[in-house]
DNA sequence: ATTCTAATACGTATTTCTACGTATGTTTTT
DNA sequence: AAAAACATACGTAGAAATACGTATTAGAAT
């Protein structure tokens, strides 16, 4: 190929940069070019002062700069390249949140070669990847809505914030000056939009999203 | 070099094991033979009954069987393989654990090329290998068995972090492999312990006490 | 040698959580 | 003005957690 795509890697772990790089520059087709393998967001944003860039592949938990804040600036600074996210969370509030940034594919870890490739060629063609992770019925679900910053209502985070302090459902009811049915039907709805199984996933999931901050005891 | 070492790779990241693969087998002293790569522990132990393997290198976080069991059944039926985890997670419990479980190596996903090659080769010739992650100091300390500061045991951490998970009592009997109701013991000794009323408030102390590795699942 | 601790295991009773359905008034958005 | 989302509330049924007791085995500490 004449004009191959442009590719840029953003990942921390050593060995997936090294696949993905490997993986796109050994391309029969050489579809691709790998102009930048990156172990954070600021190194990769830096780069992007100087040279141009066409795709990116990024991971969401990185150290230093993460995949949020490095897809905000690329949707300012940079809205021409196309973004896709490699990440092994699967959860809908993560994959929202991401959609939500601009990306054109999900891609869970377990991806195979061929369905990364194909994504890359998609994005470049500004064209949205669907999958299992991200549907074509979730993506537009997530796009029809408005809210940016998190799915959880103020009440139910202020209820989060009590049941990770160890408070039973009858002690919550109490403090919120709410029925205890109330309550209950709150976690419902909390354990629903997280996808948490029980009050034990949920705090973990509080704690990682800063969610507990925001109710300090 | 006539008998390279015979290499598996367990993990469930396609990207990781097509990775390794790639690197391991492009050594320019041809030093390593990867005999195969597999998604999870069982597919793993299953090719060991009728094939040979000299070296694993082994994920911990997988679905259907993790590291920790797979590693448990290698010392037990194959203590001839040597294993070295290439792991995201940093916590001193869980490289205490592997340690434990026989390992020769505790790599980090930031792990450079020449840091696994040489773990591989190390493994082989039953040499441990130092890192800023599993030191010398630390890797005696686990093996002299004295007590961490910590008030909960080993055993007693490693639950707490599946409860973390979300993980019911049955999950995580199937996957420490013990009974249902050795875990439910666990889960009283642990709230004693720790003064926690329930699985919400042991989950925020565990994160405030670093006892939890960084969730993925 | 004995005591202590860790890890294992079971039974029982009670409490709590979780998931399902339904419903109503209020506020916000379209 | 209508639609959507939020916060409230109840009932029921089943799953899971919690707290209590007891007990055995292995290994470490004294």
């Amino acid at each position: 190929m004449i004009h191959p795509i442009k590719v840029a890697i953003v990942d921390d772990h050593t060995i997936v940069r090294e696949g993905l790089r490997n993986m796109l520059n050994d391309d029969r087709q050489e579809r691709f070019e790998v102009i930048g393998v990156f172990g954070n967001g600021s190194d990769f944003l830096n780069y992007l002062k100087k040279y141009p860039c066409d795709v990116a592949i990024i991971d969401i938990q990185m150290p230093v700069k993460g995949g949020e804040s490095t897809l905000e600036v690329l949707k300012q600074k940079y809205p021409n390249i196309s973004s896709i996210v490699l990440s092994m969370n699967t959860r809908n509030y993560m994959i929202e949140l991401m959609v939500k940034l601009g990306i054109y594919a999900y891609l869970p870890k377990e991806a195979s070669v061929i369905e990364i490739k194909n994504a890359v060629d998609s994005a470049y063609k500004k064209k949205m990847v669907f999958n299992k992770l991200l549907t074509e019925q979730k993506y537009k679900q997530f796009i029809s809505g408005k809210k940016t910053t998190f799915v959880l209502t103020l009440r139910e985070q202020y209820v989060t914030s009590l049941i990770a302090q160890g408070l039973t459902s009858e002690e919550i009811a109490i403090k919120a000056n709410i029925s205890k049915s109330t309550v209950t039907k709150h976690r419902e709805n909390i354990n629903r939009k997280t996808q948490c199984k029980n009050q034990a996933e949920l705090v973990n999931f509080a704690v990682q999203h800063n969610i507990l901050e925001l109710f300090p005891r």
